[in-house]
DNA sequence: TTACCGTTATGCGGAATTTGCATAACGCTT
DNA sequence: AAGCGTTATGCAAATTCCGCATAACGGTAA
């Protein structure tokens, strides 16, 4: 019974909605980082389609907004998340911090042998 | 910022593979109890293909045997846990144990107001 | 005023994955 | 030899995911 590895995942919702998980948490720091959603999925290595479909996923549900977009004008335009925004993570980076440790150990501690 | 909940997903994985989660642990207990993997998935309200597929994915990646199976024969076959596929449910099921409400408690520790 | 530039915004088709219908294979029982 | 209930799978339909292509925007520079 080796090799056996134990994971887990954690995610915010807001009614059954995922709201922010690991993914985009990525995704909304890489945007805080480069101030603009391009800028973010290039540092990340996915496509501005794919970054910009979850980010308007996450703001569909989102009780509050989550960033503030400018189109054209000088640099072509940007993306700046909210105070709001960065509570989020802020929260979200609380509640997973030291989690996994945690399961590695009660998965240890049940190890037979 | 309220109406948002925190979920938590458990599932164990061997050479990057899942191996288990809660699909999956249902499914072995419903065999367990039925006797077979068409009972169990009946019981489950989900197609024999998706349960047999499940079954499969399952056995691909696991480093032991999980179930014994028969075709033909009296009552036409049968499906059986095998004795590390108990240990495995138990296993799993005690690395779950109590870690929503761990997760919860944080999540409320952590929450503003 | 007008052409240009870098960004946000989105339609759409193809790829990949999931789902379940249909059917074969099996071996005991009668 | 026929019947039964199970395991085992091929395959097509449905669904979801992914990214290419292109429009829209507004400041800047000529």
């Amino acid at each position: 019974m080796n090799r056996v590895q134990v994971r887990t995942k954690v995610w915010l919702e807001v009614d059954g909605e995922p709201l922010i998980g690991d993914g985009r948490e990525r995704l909304l720091l890489a945007i805080e980082r480069g101030g603009s959603l391009n800028a973010a999925a290039a540092e990340l290595g996915i496509s501005y389609r794919k970054a910009w479909s979850q980010l308007q996923q996450m703001e569909k549900h989102a009780p509050f907004a989550l960033v503030e977009r400018s189109k054209g004008g000088k640099g072509g335009g940007s993306t700046h998340l909210t105070s709001e925004a960065k509570e989020l993570l802020q929260r979200f980076a609380s509640v997973k911090f030291g989690l996994n440790e945690m399961v590695d150990e009660k998965f240890a501690a049940e190890r037979p042998e």
